[in-house]
DNA sequence: AAATAGTTAATGGTCAGACCATCAGCAAAT
DNA sequence: ATTTGCTGATGGTCTGACCATTAACTATTT
């Protein structure tokens, strides 16, 4: 009935919006990530059956079971047949996200040995300031550990690991302490992939060994910038001897 | 029939290994996950429909739904009704997969903050080292957009996050800028939901103003170290200007 | 009384079939 | 050339059924 002959469509830009259309799923997963996040939901608690729960939320079982598998897969929930449904205990929600994320961005490996070495610079500065007794007593352990394996390729590694971690823990911030922990294990994987021997063992185990204790030396010292500096000519040593037998692109 | 009267069960400890119960719908997240981490599938590709994609893993809709459903809440795979299921476009998983860690694990703002210190300042630094001429206009740029708008607080804000993230990006190291981005884009959220005015604007901006100054001065002489001092004081003096406001725990 | 074996019910895991809403593509009508 | 309407393909959802595993209980044996 208007004027116009010709009149194209109306431009209502401003009085509609898109409209939202959420998934039932997607619904579920929101809410119950809602509730964990305020710990209405605790880890260990055990979720009602699938069969009740799809009554509460009013939607099928298909629909439920794929928000559930979903948290599933990132590790925030755990289905046990005969048992029930379980907030994981393990709140380490970050380190498996962050596995996820690197898994599949296929991240160069010089970013992540770059990453590495910023992470441990700094966790080594704070853990300088911060360390307690009882950190500096479990990092020195793990470099007894260390010494005690000369021999031991596999078990020296391990220890090498634990003393970068619990360094890592003593900065009592727990999101470097994840993101350290994924940047590292994500890189010794990948190392693993691509080495077969275990390396030139004997000498490059004594100098490792010498620079880990300067870096404890540092920590027992408060020396902030004397624990980073050794931190980052070690990973810097490692790494070159990592990149020649790589062999470096 | 064997002798001993009161024998207990077998000690089987090192002839057995517990068996590899493996859930149908896991099997096929690993399959679709392999298969994009080695790139067989590429962004934008898409999948074969549900129906189909059921025969050729030889398992029920049911099951396969769940799995792609995973994928999807994960921001692996986009599910479109009456096209097709695809792989996202947008790499950026590690993104979306901090976003949903940093969403569980109740962080402390004290523990956020800290990493986004230690981020911005190593970011600024290698950005000194590698900041090309395109990179050094983008950074300006965003700088004189925050210049533009010391009136409109909101764009202000903006282009103050532009810069920053934009020497992140001049990094080229994109686990870096994937930190850095979901880091401040949480911090930001949390602050937003803690505080109401848009602060004391005025003093503050052109305090910020003179630090970004810097910050970019010292990018462009390919000063690392002065960059990096820049954007640490810069960031501290931001921080205790929040606490003050947020009410310092 | 204690240990063992068998039974049962609850629960997550899987499957099959059906229906709906939405979208792309095409043909007919204007 | 544009619009309209149809149709098939596809993801989203629901229902009901069956299976495998687990825990709790019961009966049996020692």
């Amino acid at each position: 009935m208007p004027p116009s002959p010709k009149k194209t469509a109306v431009e209502v830009s401003e009085s509609m919006r898109t409209v939202h259309r959420t998934s039932v799923s997607d619904d579920i997963v929101a809410q119950l990530t809602d509730l964990i996040a305020r710990n209405v939901l605790k880890p260990g608690d055990r979720l009602p059956p699938e069969r009740e729960l799809c009554k509460q939320f009013g939607v099928g079982r298909s629909s439920l079971r794929e928000a559930l598998r979903s948290l599933s897969v990132m590790g925030i929930l755990d289905g046990r047949v005969g048992e029930g449904t379980f907030v994981c205990d393990n709140c380490q929600y970050l380190e498996r996200a962050l596995q996820w994320g690197f898994r599949l961005d296929g991240k160069k490996l010089q970013d992540l040995s770059e990453t590495r070495l910023m992470l441990e610079s700094q966790n080594v500065f704070l853990a300088a300031e911060r360390a307690t007794e009882t950190d500096l007593e479990a990092i020195a352990e793990a470099l007894g550990g260390m010494e005690g394996a000369l021999q031991d390729w596999e078990r020296f590694l391990e220890n090498d690991l634990r003393f970068h971690l619990l360094i890592a823990k003593a900065t009592h911030n727990s999101i470097l302490y994840s993101l350290l922990e994924t940047t590292r294990n994500h890189l010794q994987e990948w190392i693993k992939g691509s080495l077969s021997e275990p390396s030139l063992a004997g000498p490059r185990a004594e100098l490792s060994l010498r620079e880990h204790h300067k870096i404890l030396a540092a920590l027992r010292q408060r020396d902030t910038e004397g624990a980073r500096l050794a931190m980052a000519a070690h990973i810097r040593s490692s790494g070159e001897d990592l990149q020649i037998q790589v062999g470096a692109d």
